[in-house]
DNA sequence: TATGAATGAGTCTTCATTCAT
DNA sequence: CATGAATGAAGACTCATTCAT
């Protein structure tokens, strides 16, 4: 990704998460990354593909930093709670980013099956940790994709929701989300 | 709630569940509740203002259908876990009005607000049992407020995920969640 | 036809025909009409459903025009040679429209289809008469299609070409072509 | 004309041809070259420069393959026969080329004259054998510009108008048109 | 010579809203 | 109550042209 292409990479995801897909315009996204209009469309096919880049470089990027964060653990419990606690402070520092991704997560059709696609990547550290849990009789039986798709929605919302609050602790809120989660797939934590 | 008046509320929730809010146009609804457009604004101010009487009335519907149906349990766990149920089977129900609000949970901030204002009806039905629930020692303390939002969240996405596949077994489904959120709240049920 | 959208049809073969399809703007068009923007598009699709509106409508007009002006003669050879005259006068009547015709002709290959379509009604008009001739042994057989067209683009072109000049003097010009082509046809006339 | 200058013109030709001057873009112009689109700017000053470029590069190319073939005949009833016949054969030759030239030639008025005047090449060669026809007494007399604008324009778009049908016999068209024009002159050939 | 990133004026099109009937 | 023609502001996108390298 080049500097222009950051240029706008960011001012796309300010805009994205400030307004939403469709009252951000393509003037807004140029003026905010200091290109011009035309710039947007050397470097970028529609405004529609602006959006597949932004999620897909944004959840590759947040995988990453995942993975990195809970490498070391062995425990797949472990590793499902750390992931957690992981997601939970991503979503507080890429909070903009998590805006847009949940604000288009039940609109148009077409974008939202870009997002299941680039999500996929985040719900396979989760199932692969939950079926390894499953198969050493850590946790109980359950369905892993529907499971790992609901701790994605349980932490991003939360905190979206939460964040609105001026005196929010989220400590606590971190607290609650995970308990409620761990104890959830029957282990209490 | 008049006749004219019930077809333009039907057609704004189909419009608006298929293509979402913005891609929604007061052509496509007129023509959809088979009114001419000018009749929109005899009955509407705008479109926003036909989006918030679409949220307020439908939860008011749907609070109404909930608390009929479980009306008759006193344990407030078993009341949770009936809502949770019928919530479920509400969603499927009204699966257009239900991907209406979720669209529209995360974007705009007006109308973030509205829905929020909405759903209170809702989350206080399961925040009562909640705390009724921990008065009476039958759960541990938490966050109600945080509870009752992640329980309606996790049931209504799952749903609405899970709609797009072909052959949904929704009584696992519905199993796989409640058990989740039954289990979160600390209650193996 | 009602009164808006004439107002736009003579706009539009008024811009059409000044400066072609592509520079013609909607704008122009609308400023040329007296409306506003927005109401070209209430009584058309696009810019391209307008040409093609002007150019159904304005050949069936002419075509009406011409079979009025010919009905009354019954031998198909002083017909083919009726049609000529009063296609060369209807093309100085409407040259703007007929600007528009060939200016479209050999340009985009979707135009230039609606075009022939349109055009078909014209060369009928010709080509039985043609056959006619060749069938009673007045002129000798020849492809009635190739002339028919050549008829058509003999004159209209003649006409457009010359229209240029300050002091054109279409007598003689419409003596010269319309010999040009009953000879063409092995008549001389 | 250098390799690269070539190469432009080459695909202009290409460009112009398929998708008329309008539609046609720098960009594919230059991607259809094989070479950068600054190339294009540091080959010629503008869209317009390359148009006028092909046009009198492209006509010159034309006359004087059209003064090849016909030079050796003196009788010049048989030279127009000839110059059709070769115009007939070039048309099929360079069908692009004069697809550019038509679908150009009723549009902007300023690419207009650039076309008149290259072509007045052509019509030349037309015009000094036709006048010589009546001088000898060969033929009667008549308007000469006209006719040779007229036997360009009926050679020309017969062929052109004609190509898209998928099995056009050729041979059989050039004798209809021919005949035409040689009949329309007077000149039973 | 040649390149290609950057530009911004210009275009088509959409659509919520108004208003006379 | 209901209509639908008319509006115009706003937005996505195009593309000839420029210029630093």
């Amino acid at each position: 990704m080049n500097k222009t292409k950051k240029l706008i990479f960011d001012a796309a995801v300010k805009c994205f998460s400030k307004k939403g897909f469709h009252k951000s315009t393509m003037d807004e996204i140029a003026e905010t990354a200091g290109v011009a209009k035309g710039t947007l469309y050397y470097h970028f096919k529609s405004k529609e593909d602006i959006f597949k880049f932004v999620i897909d470089e944004g959840m590759t990027v947040i995988v990453n930093e995942i993975n990195d964060k809970t490498a070391k653990l062995d425990n797949p419990v472990d590793k499902v709670a750390a992931v957690c606690e992981v997601q939970f402070q991503m979503t507080i520092k890429y909070i903009e980013f998590f805006r847009t991704v949940l604000s288009q997560m039940w609109g148009d059709e077409e974008r939202q099956l870009q997002l299941r696609e680039a999500l996929k990547k985040y719900f396979e550290v989760i199932e692969i940790n939950l079926k390894e849990a499953i198969d050493k009789g850590l946790i109980e039986k359950c369905n892993v994709e529907v499971i790992a798709f609901n701790i994605f929605g349980v932490i991003t919302s939360t905190v979206l929701y939460n964040n609105t609050h001026e005196d929010v602790n989220f400590d606590e809120l971190s607290d609650t989300v995970i308990n409620f989660i761990m104890n959830g797939i029957n282990q209490h934590y």
